[in-house]
DNA sequence: CGTTGGCAGTCGAGTCTAGTGAGTGCCAGT
DNA sequence: ACTGGCACTCACTAGACTCGACTGCCAACG
């Protein structure tokens, strides 16, 4: 509303009224499910013109692609593009104070690992807002290791456990066919230790080349580790509240695409950082390239720490949604959440 | 068919004819999911009676109570008294070939952590059946300890890494306001290592009282440990597969209702455990108490590691589900992860 | 020239009325 | 005990019709 250009031509701007028009569809629209008639414009606005005035002006819409009928004699729905111009001339509002509360008083009580309060946001954030959410981990590459160690379970298996600088925790099988004896696990695990500490995964390590058995060891848990690397690199993914997937859309055959899509990890992740700014930012039908959520908005806001982008969180819902209160949630628990780990950095 | 009554009042077997009837009727209507009357059940059983007589028998399964007619002039469909009968009397198939070949070939190359084996076996179980699918992995309430470690990751954040013999790896949280030194967080380390190897989560411990910082690190750590014990006692769930109950019932709120239910870990978790027999059970409709799930069924198969049950898989799908292909399928996925896990314990 | 009221036209949704056909229950005959 | 025959039931479908919410267009007005 602050911005606005003279000349209503093109796609930059839209005049005070269309722009006034377009406003009332879209929240009527999100309230109803119903396509929009010139006369309810008419009357729930504050413009003072009658519904023919509105109707000249729907058809410029129309026309301009913010509009679309579904058949010729309903009123206007609005397109992606529509929701788009709504949602970049939203000013932003802040959460009620219920949510607010409700935020509050969950990262006051909130305990345990990172993991855990991820898991644990997105549902908060479904319940919130009623919508599925995701809430996405960074992967942790840059991170070095602070401690491995070599455990031993049996006589044939050993456990790599290796602390990263970030808090996580990962663990690899090694096998041992030979069977060393006790003293050579922990020797191996001595040398692991030393060797590993302050490394990335990425990093280049020098391993013994010898032949016995605390060299092999050592040889065959550093590969472990190293092999697992993409893996392990990788961001965990929460997905909470997909049950309200069912409740979004009436197509069940739209449901099942989401749901699909949903399960697949690596897609939901690459979805999520390609909308990721450094601010909350939606993606509306089809903006994402994604096809079978072309019926979907996604909103996703930043989780930082100490200045770094290291996660994000998203909600998932159909076009017609709330943005302005769930946009508001995403800023809200995107806020709390970073002051969260900001105030107690690795937990 | 084994077994059979010569009286076929009451609730115990049928008459081979009426037995006859009611497995066409299930057939037939797992197929093509339309009740089904008396004439498509004279064609297709090789009973060489006429409609008329298959009719008369139907009104007698239905008085008691294995089949019921959606209104008076439609065919019949099963109640779930009728599916029950009917897999009660099924007699074992195998597993398809290409689904034999799908196992085996997946458990010849699946490698990681038994977490990675769990959560990949539900998405090939699910892609297996078509249905939703449940790994449960047995919680390690009785799991000893083999080490614990405590990690420095900052000024006042340690971790406690602890690492229990069914290869488990667990990780607190503890905050040190105080600081205490490197040297003293080696030596609280140490301590703990002694003091907790060998104890189980239930196990009680002596904590030295000290007031030093070492004792007191020592105290925060088996505190945490012990605090967060009824949760990572708990059992991991995995769930494949939650886009095909879209597939699986037509109703929007149906769909809705199970969805939420599947996102409830415990309910779940309990769910399975209700079902589960030291064979592949099932669980028609109404027997589990679930209310929302009235519509479905679930197939549990136990998984065991040297006699006992360490987990469970289960398939969630309609009542109107192709038990037989479905049972069969969770046999050999409980059969080769059974031996998968025995052949390399630990893993 | 922008705005307005009027008006004919469009089209989805709902209702009503057969008509159809799959399937049943019953019964008399073998 | 089984069968063929038969009247009956009832969901489903199609067509006709009304209703009503809109639109698009146009002539008139300030």
């Amino acid at each position: 509303m602050a911005r606005r250009q003279k000349s209503p031509v093109a796609s930059g701007d839209l005049d005070a009224r269309k722009a006034t028009i377009l406003h009332a569809v879209v929240t009527e629209h999100v309230d109803t499910a119903q396509p929009v008639g010139s006369s309810a414009v008419a009357a729930t606005t504050d413009l003072d013109v009658s519904p023919a005035t509105v109707r000249a002006e729907m058809v410029a819409l129309e026309r301009e692609g913010y509009l679309a009928q579904p058949h010729t004699s309903a009123g206007r729905v609005p397109t992606d593009k529509g929701y788009r111009y709504f949602v970049d001339h939203l000013e932003r509002g802040a959460v009620g104070a219920v949510q607010q509360h409700q935020v509050r008083d969950f990262f006051a009580h909130v305990r345990g690992e990172m993991e855990d309060v991820l898991e644990q946001t997105s549902k908060l954030l479904s319940q919130l807002t009623s919508h599925t959410s995701v809430v996405v981990g960074a992967g942790h590459s840059r991170a070095s290791i602070l401690s491995a160690q070599l455990v031993n379970l049996d006589a044939h298996h050993h456990l790599l456990v290796t602390v990263f600088s970030d808090g996580t925790v990962t663990k690899h099988s090694v096998m041992d066919a030979a069977g060393a004896g006790a003293a050579d696990v922990a020797e191996a695990s001595r040398q692991l230790n030393a060797l590993l500490i302050g490394t990335t995964l990425s990093s280049r390590i020098q391993v013994p080349s010898r032949a016995d058995d605390v060299a092999r060891l050592v040889r065959e848990a550093a590969s472990a580790l190293h092999e697992a690397a993409p893996t392990i690199e990788g961001e965990q993914v929460y997905i909470g509240g997909s049950s309200r997937v069912a409740e979004s859309f009436d197509g069940v055959e739209t449901v099942r695409a989401v749901l699909s899509i949903l399960e697949q990890e690596l897609v939901v992740v690459s979805l999520i950082e390609d909308i990721l700014d450094a601010d909350v930012s939606v993606a509306i039908g089809s903006e994402h390239g994604l096809e079978p959520l072309s019926a979907c908005a996604v909103i996703v806001a930043p989780v930082t720490l100490e200045g770094e982008t290291v996660g994000a969180l998203g909600l998932l819902g159909p076009t017609r949604m709330r943005y302005r209160e769930v946009m508001a949630t995403a800023q809200a628990v995107s806020d709390e959440l970073t002051r969260h780990f900001g105030g107690e950095p690795g937990a």
